[in-house]
DNA sequence: GGCAACTACCTAACTAAGTGAGCAATTTCG
DNA sequence: CGAAATTGCTCACTTAGTTAGGTAGTTGCC
């Protein structure tokens, strides 16, 4: 093997990418973030669309309409991600309360412990990074974050 | 509404984030890298895998065997996310120089122009962020980034 | 050198998840 | 009230993935 050790690049934006080590490093945190959805979802044992259904659900009800918009997916694929969750045991169906017409669509304390379970240990290291910061360092570190979301924002 | 005005969430780190806006930051800021993704590849017209594969090539030709363990597919889905690329014309399979079971799928200029081309605008201005730090805060968001990294890695 | 075991890639048949079109029930608005 | 819009569903079809298995080429051991 010529090649070095494999050490997956995985990365999105390569390629005349010489800029110095901060950037590399939110490359780096990117990436991570992005191939954290699949490993999610892999191990909870349901498809990425699936998981992006639940996340919305966790926040409050919403019907098929609605979480199709959000997910960029037809009313007819939201159906069925929906009809999967409810087979699972994660969401459930109910009548909205003032429109006949519509479904809302709730997480179920499965499905919330699903997530959650998975999520607690980043969320728990993730504060503890931010309670480090000095009041000082918290400000650089959230300029430059806001930038560099406007910057990413520019793919969307 | 006593929550605040929707705001599409879109987030994998739901519920139970009330943490400051340090880690809020950082949480739209994954969810662009996130989204990045397939709005990326429908422009592109390609579907997220290609996209993924087009990436690993632009750095360094690679076999299918390999792209397909990048990928975390099988060789079959390999085999066919190349046939797609080379049927649009963004790859090609060359012989391997020395061992002729494999090939060697190199991406072609238009492979590499379709992807700079969108991601270009995102470099610049990231360069541009990144610029605009002194040493001592760049100091300060490489360690926060670093640190980020590691948490959102517990997820993988 | 020659045979066994392994590797790289492909094809074929099937499965799963999405699209598009269209339908019935309900609500909204002129 | 009646026309138009909206919600959520079903059905037929497409597409991208998996599993299983086959062919060609390489490596290693005697």
């Amino acid at each position: 093997m010529g090649t070095p050790p494999a050490l997956g690049p995985q990365s999105q934006w390569v390629d005349a990418w010489q800029p110095g080590p901060v950037l590399d490093t939110l490359r780096r945190l990117l990436d991570s973030g992005r191939r954290a959805t699949p490993a999610l979802a892999r191990r909870a044992g349901l498809t990425h669309t699936e998981l992006a259904v639940l996340e919305h659900l966790m926040e409050d009800p919403a019907g098929p309409s609605e979480l199709a918009q959000r997910l960029g997916v037809t009313t007819a694929a939201a159906s069925g991600i929906v009809d999967r969750l409810v087979a699972r045991g994660h969401a459930q169906r109910q009548p909205h309360p003032t429109d006949r017409r519509r479904t809302a669509v709730v997480a179920t304390p499965s499905g919330r412990e699903e997530l959650m379970g998975h999520l607690m240990p980043m969320f728990a290291e993730l504060a503890q990074v931010e309670a480090s910061l000095t009041e000082a360092e918290r400000e650089v570190v959230l300029r430059f974050l806001t930038d560099a979301d406007r910057a990413v924002g520019r793919l969307l």
